[in-house]
DNA sequence: GTGAAAGCGCTAACAC
DNA sequence: GTGTTAGCGCTTTCAC
């Protein structure tokens, strides 16, 4: 930079300016600078210029993971949102590694981001009660454990969109139903398929782990449950990488979708819509809830404050699609 | 930090020792500086730190998307690769937005990261021109149209992966085949299965390209490929998730798979392992080219050199399941 | 083993 | 409009 000053015949200071297009720079000046830069090939230093201003223009996300369609649209939505507003993404993925989760959380608590996201709550419940003393906005979304009021969150109601898919079923008539749920990280879910159906008819017996959080694991835990009873008319599966095991399945068992049993997935993230039969899902608005938990945060380094504490609960709603129907006689 | 060192009645210097265990500190001094550390809940300013090493101890990755199975596997792997060498991943998606492409690669190029890699050509052939004068290590991966020759790049013979294909095809005896191919993208997988069957065999009227680069894409151009030629036995994707459109389209059809017509994949990601019937596919090592190149850069890094310029190309293989069969009489 | 001084490359605040 | 001065928080070098 005071290489280019020197060319130009200026200061270090007039070279900020021009570079920031900050204070009125007379235009020849601007020019005799200009040319300095580019016959130097001079570029900023972003790293000098954020221990400068304090603002290093990167926000961390930290999720689960990126290989599940309901994580990676919301990656794509903030970094999106991010990009809109000149920031870059730091990106940490905890896979289901609670030491992982801590360490990436203590790494970007040096001042390396100016906010932090922290998306599903899979692996962070507990290292939490590090967060409030940091010294940048934090936001948390698509919490469904215990929200802590200590952060603002923007998320849904779990329970009751677990809610919306039982009442999906009950009204069809369906009464012998199976769930299969990834536990305990889903038990609002499962809270609230029971709670359209009554306790007792999804009992523990008809409510099947599966063991990994993908189509095959789905699958697995779907023949179990076609096992344990042939007589069911519904599955319910607590995210769509299951239902798409489910589906398969239900099919491979020789019983036909909805006409023999029906299915019903959870999230509505894009690769269900085309699933044969397309699949009937709870969908959580999860572009949403990134772009509205990004938004705080910016809103929140802008103002040099913050967020405002709230709770912030998203509507979800039920796409009705051709996995599910009425219960047969 | 000063007031950490005031506290301890040392300086600054010593604190830094203790900090980054670098010098040998006396035990007593090093338990008074930690205690002051406690004390005050210092936290290292990681910008300054960089500002004053000249690393940021981070990397930036370039992905076309995020939300295709065959790049998350690449950002997890590299993120897998960089957590266990202490560095953070800055993360890009270009989303076929030849613009953004170019401002994020601007926007890391000013110093905010240690190395660069860059998965995928979607869009970024053009702006490459840029690179070569960046001072920071830079690799390819994943590349498949014109790999320019300044760079270092891990990549496959995309070509010959997609002759792998052909070859398994003819083999089984398939003679009426077509192929739904993303373009101009990979037209080296096409060309490669050309190769294998004579370029009249696949003449552009059996070629078809989907609209998305998604299962709905994938169903809609198999649906035009069996409208167009009904008497077809065999379909090849060229990647992964086309396939799972085409799988649903021919069985859609009431033609049954492998029986009337076989159906190959293209990348072998997760998911495909699961389809009924489960798909067959050229196996692209993408997770081992996310290795390969990242230690490259971290060697790069650590050597304070540009990365040896050389074109790696991993082995392709095929994964034979239940998608492909002898071609019907 | 610890301290003192200098500097990383930039911006902020104010004087001119 | 432009120059001057100071300082962001750390590491580096070298003297002690």
């Amino acid at each position: 930079m005071q290489d280019v000053a020197n060319r130009a015949g200026v200061t270090k200071q007039t070279v900020s300016n021009v570079v920031n297009g900050r204070a009125a720079v007379r235009p020849d000046t601007e020019a005799r600078v200009r040319a300095a830069i580019a016959d130097l090939g001079y570029e900023p230093n972003l790293v000098a210029r954020s221990l400068a201003t304090g603002s290093t223009m990167t926000v961390g996300l930290i999720v689960p993971t990126v290989a599940s369609p309901f994580y990676s649209e919301i990656v794509e939505e903030v970094e999106n949102v991010l990009d809109q507003h000149g920031y870059h993404l730091v990106l940490c993925t905890t896979r289901a590694d609670g030491d992982r989760a801590k360490r990436q959380l203590a790494g970007l608590s040096s001042r390396l981001v100016d906010a932090l996201l922290i998306a599903g709550d899979r692996d962070l419940t507990d290292p939490l009660a590090l967060l409030p003393d940091a010294r940048f906005p934090i936001a948390l979304c698509a919490w469904e454990t215990q929200i802590p009021d200590s952060l603002p969150v923007v998320t849904i109601d779990y329970e009751h969109a677990g809610f919306l898919a039982g009442e999906h079923l009950r009204s069809l008539g369906h009464r012998r139903i199976a769930a299969v749920v990834e536990l305990p990280t889903h038990e609002l879910r499962l809270a609230g398929l029971r709670r359209a159906f009554g306790h007792d008819k999804v009992s523990d017996d008809h409510v099947f782990v599966p063991t990994k959080p993908t189509p095959a694991g789905g699958f697995a835990a779907a023949q179990a449950a076609l096992a344990a009873d042939p007589e069911l008319t519904a599955i319910f599966a607590s995210h769509d990488l299951l239902a798409l095991g489910v589906l398969e399945a239900v099919k491979e068992s020789g019983r036909s979708v909805p006409g023999d049993v029906s299915v019903i997935g959870f999230d509505d993230t894009a690769p269900v819509a085309l699933t044969h039969p397309a699949l009937t899902a709870v969908a959580i608005p999860s572009r949403e809830m990134a772009r509205q938990a990004t938004a705080l945060l910016l809103r929140a380094i802008d103002e040099g404050t913050q967020p405002v504490n709230s709770a912030q609960l998203l509507r979800t709603s039920l796409v009705i699609r051709d996995s599910t129907g009425p219960a047969p006689r």
